[in-house]
DNA sequence: AATGAATGAGGCTTCATTCAT
DNA sequence: TATGAATGAAGCCTCATTCAT
């Protein structure tokens, strides 16, 4: 008859997850996400002994399900057009469902320079932006590319996949998109993204 | 070489922006503030009345400043190529001052999202990407763009402009840069992005 | 003997008009009252969020139960002679209460002047005025009152039966009277109202 | 050419005590009373030291005013009623200027009970109701009063004179006189207290 | 003599957290 | 497991007060 406590708990995380990451309340206090999941603030502690605790938690889950599926992506070895496509489709995908993650992986790292949450190690991102250097003098050498840095090309993908998720009121006013053109021009950023990237799409 | 506050009320306004602007401190108390200036927290309340009348007047100045700038460009009525040289440039040098005020325009957004801080009226904006739309429509029949939507160039200029800054810890842990490093690839963003945005560059 | 106050809701609220109205502690801090109830001063604004509706709430409920005690007596369409001596004595014991609720009326009705206590509407006031004019020319009539206009005999009331609370501390110093001594004297204040007021008393 | 320093002394003395005692501002600030003045707030500093000081001085002249009046009554070592003609007088004509100047002694009071204002001495307040007593008695035996004890008759008289301005609000609820009408009403009050306390007036 | 600037103390309020049940 | 009650810490703000001129 009772609910099981996993559930609760689990609400919570959920809920904590959309609060934070879904509807980018910053500042949302426990009663806040004790009030949008249904339930008693000091149950918050009682799962999880402190709002900090709670908000690593799902910080840290929401980091790694990115990284999860970042990690099948570049784990399954695909030719450099394929992986990059990957990327940005996964990078998309999740942001639907937590356009707001990176506004605090910014505001955290802000408050704790320390924090770590990289993906790769610094060696392996030396390895990767070699690959990528190699990936880019090849696309050159065909035609399909201009030449660019690794560090210039990761950049420019986390941009023009990021900040039209965290910047979506500044986008909507310069560009007069209601709700629904918002969403459609989302569908649309992938397309565009890869004809931005390669010369030949 | 640095900046004379030859009275108090100046310095607070100063530091404010730096802590909130620069810093990006979202959560900055007026003690920070107030330890930050080397002055008493009562000063703070004895020219400002608030934390709140602060922040807004700091960050309607620091808004404005944005917009004067931009104004600045837009006001020549530059020819397409040059007004969007003028355009990123204003953005980036701005962007060095005060690297985190998106962050806060997304955030005081998200807050009141009745907000108006818009450079341009939704008729002005309507124009706007239209003489895009025709100027894009120019430079697609002279081979030097792709066929591209207004919504998304923009959407574009914008990412490409402010997320470096903003996402500088994430984009520094995706790169391996350390802050020299950084500081020398945003120097090159202009160019980087106006190679991005234009295929004869 | 003692109120019984199971929970802390209450506690505070009689505390507070204890410190307010019986100790007549015009400045009376939050902290003043938990101390007095031996409470957190958090308690205070869990159940009634801030000094001011607390205040408002405790002054509300003084002066409906006042309200109450004298609409009780004034309902029973008493003979004239009763209805003042029921009025003076409704008053008398609940100035034991709170001899300084009058105290609270004046400084707030002198901070805001439209604030509405009134136990009887503008026409019921004439309505009553125009009563206690003809009891009065009843009673100078029988040789029982000299002639008094409605307002002084209000007034009359008024004074003999408040000050005497109010102003306990100037009349102690004036008259000697010592704890118990005016114990009494509060006592004996009906008797000599009514004596004053009808000449065959 | 410049004010005399005296004349600014005298002017913040002056609008303390009408800003305390005749508006009946209790918790007026040293910025409201600045205000008032229309001078710096610093100054009330420079001239009292302390806001507790500069109250205590206009209290204390307030109240000497009024000593010095009722000395002035009292010495003359008038016979019963003229006593009593004069006190009442003396009392109804200084309240016109400081109608709260009671409220004030309350809260002081009740603040501090140790504070000493007394215009008599116990010994010589003991003599004073001994007097009362004799010509009380001496008045019955002619008919013009009824029995009374002396603290019943001094709290009466105090009562009667002192809570028209204290409790003028609350009158002029119960009593429909509007502003100037309640003008009118004190001018009467003389005569209505002294028909009240002595039966052939 | 007088004042604008600046500060320390103390108030109210919110919030995360703990406690008792 | 879950919660209503209660609390400590920390924030904002106001005020009397002091300082430098």
């Amino acid at each position: 008859m009772e609910v099981l406590s996993t559930d609760t708990e689990q609400l919570i995380k959920d809920t904590a997850k959309k609060v934070f990451f879904k509807d980018g309340k910053l500042h949302a206090t426990t009663q806040d996400i004790a009030d949008a999941a249904g339930i008693n603030r000091a149950s918050i502690h009682y799962y999880y002994r402190s709002r900090k605790l709670l908000f690593d938690k799902v910080f840290a889950e929401a980091t790694e399900e990115m990284h999860v599926k970042m990690a099948g992506v570049i784990s399954q070895n695909l030719p450099f057009r394929q992986l990059i496509e990957g990327v940005i489709d996964a990078f998309l995908k999740k942001s639907v469902e937590h356009p707001y993650l990176e506004l605090f992986l910014i505001t955290e790292m802000n408050t704790d320079p320390n924090l770590s949450f990289a993906i790769l190690s610094p060696e392996e991102t030396e390895e990767r932006k070699k690959m990528i250097q190699l990936a880019v003098e090849a696309e050159v050498a065909a035609g399909t590319m201009k030449p660019i840095e690794p560090e210039h090309f990761i950049a420019n993908m986390m941009s023009l996949c990021a900040f039209p998720f965290l910047g979506k009121p500044m986008i909507q006013k310069a560009t007069n998109l209601n709700d629904d053109g918002y969403a459609q021009f989302l569908q649309e950023r992938k397309e565009v993204i890869l004809k931005l990237l390669f010369l030949d799409r």
